[in-house]
DNA sequence: ACTGTGTAATGGTACTACCAATATCGGAAT
DNA sequence: ATTCCGATATTGGTAGTACCATTACACAGT
């Protein structure tokens, strides 16, 4: 039986161990005993970045896998929970089922960002600063870039939201969906997909910052009026206004953030003297 | 026995499936059957990103971890084997040895983040715009809040730069290194260690492209030279001669790329009609 | 005091058996 | 002829056992 996976080579170092044992004839390169599972991952991992499988592809069963590699299913399945965890593969059940190359989601990769975030506890100044910058090169981007319509659809979220806002008792959860669609539009008009994914993986791990804003009534209506500014700036074409409006956003956003730390909740300050080794790698 | 992990709550459904098999009482919630791997994998990182762990401490052994969950041994290692992919925990073997809990580093992140660049084939001319935007802001940040020594060296190190690749056989290898301690130590003075993560993950992603300046001779010197033009604006503290500067290392990127997707290599191009949802997700 | 060796703890691998989910196909019922 | 149902084969998921390889550590011998 002839598969399309011969470029899975076998190392002569995997046959089996007892075997190993026995004909003690030196093996000379005994390179990584105790590490075949992950030398398997990487040799499927590089096949599939490769591009030797194509997404979609399906790959031979763990119990082939297991007699090409001549190995134990244990490590088979050591490998593709790595590749599955990694997201490169999909592992479906049943008749047919087997490993699946898939494309990777944005989504493992904000999920790894979002991760270290919040295990690192950074400093909400840093990462409001990161994204001020963000937002200031995408709305010029938006500016020039963004179709008409685009635009329009931009003015007309940001007068949804001010509406919600206006509301007695807004509806936080639609909101923070309102405002996330919002950003992620505006991402999109700078035709640049790496703006989307930037900005997709700042609201998975920056978003709890960022709802201060809605959630202190103070602030509430200001910050959605304040998109609305945005966002006719930028339909208006007009950079310079647009980007005065977006510094108002963070203007509040850091005040905010500093008179939340006023209360007896836990203090999030003292950004400017952070010069100490904290928070640093 | 106690352990400090009485936090790994073990649900009633994964008590031995044989006898699940023989007692045929209802089991109400066999949530997730098929899934118990991943089940308690998530126990464990939500004990880890909590906090409830601290960095440095160990986990249970496999086998105790296993009586505890009522579980097989290969279910754990499976659980295990994703920690240690999402970069949660490290596995020592040995007496004494285990799953540690450690720090997510950045490494985990940019890897992450490069697998899925690569594999979208992201067309360079993407990367390079989020790049030079960063590098504006960095450079503003960077004169701001830069020490002089930090200055300094930042002047030294684009002179030994500009120094190597003077010679008639520049050392690539060194060369690239410099580059990249360059950019790091320019990202470092910007006192945010966010601006850090973001070097390291584009230099990941991007370094490649970001090389071809230094392999083409028709471009080597005027980089190497437009670096010691950043730094010494930068150390002069002149944001605006800084920028223009970096404007036009990017302006030569873009050439460079250019003029060498005319060779027979692959066409890298086609980037201001890029409308289409090509490369998007 | 030093050195080497045994020993226990622990992860790594192999193998087997069985369970659970799924697709496919054939036959029965309509 | 069409639809439905059930048998069957395939494949991932789990349990359990046995053994190997590596490491830390204590103990004995020098």
């Amino acid at each position: 039986m002839i598969f399309a996976f011969d470029f899975l080579k076998v190392g002569p170092f995997y046959w089996n161990k007892r075997n190993m044992k026995e004909n003690k004839i030196a093996i000379f390169n005994p390179a990584q005993v105790g590490r075949a599972g992950e030398d398997i991952a990487l040799q499927i991992e590089a096949a599939i970045v490769d591009g030797k499988i194509a997404p979609g592809r399906r790959l031979p069963s763990e119990r082939e896998l297991q007699s090409q590699f001549h190995t134990g299913r244990g490590v088979i399945r050591e490998a593709l929970g790595a590749l599955k965890q990694k997201g490169l593969i999909e592992i479906r059940k049943g008749a047919k089922g087997g490993a699946f190359v898939k494309q990777i989601e944005m989504r493992h990769v904000s999920e790894s960002l979002a991760l270290f975030l919040k295990q690192r506890a950074i400093n909400p100044y840093y990462l409001i600063e990161v994204r001020e910058s963000v937002d200031r090169t995408i709305t010029t981007l938006a500016i020039a870039r963004g179709a008409d319509e685009e635009k329009e659809q931009l003015v007309a979220g940001a007068q949804r939201l001010l509406e919600e806002l206006q509301k007695p008792e807004p509806d936080m959860v639609s909101v923070f969906e309102m405002d996330r669609d919002l950003n992620l539009l505006f991402a999109q008009m700078t035709q640049n997909p790496v703006f989307e994914w930037i900005m997709r993986a700042m609201q998975s791990g920056l978003g709890s910052h960022d709802h201060a804003l809605y959630t202190n009534p103070e602030y509430r209506e200001r910050t959605a009026a304040n998109w609305l500014n945005t966002a006719t700036g930028i339909a208006e074409g007009e950079p310079l206004r647009a980007l005065s409006v977006i510094g108002y956003h963070y203007v509040m956003l850091r005040n905010c953030l500093e008179s939340e730390s006023d209360s007896p909740q836990e203090l999030a300050g003292e950004f400017p003297e952070a010069k100490t080794q904290n928070n640093r790698f």
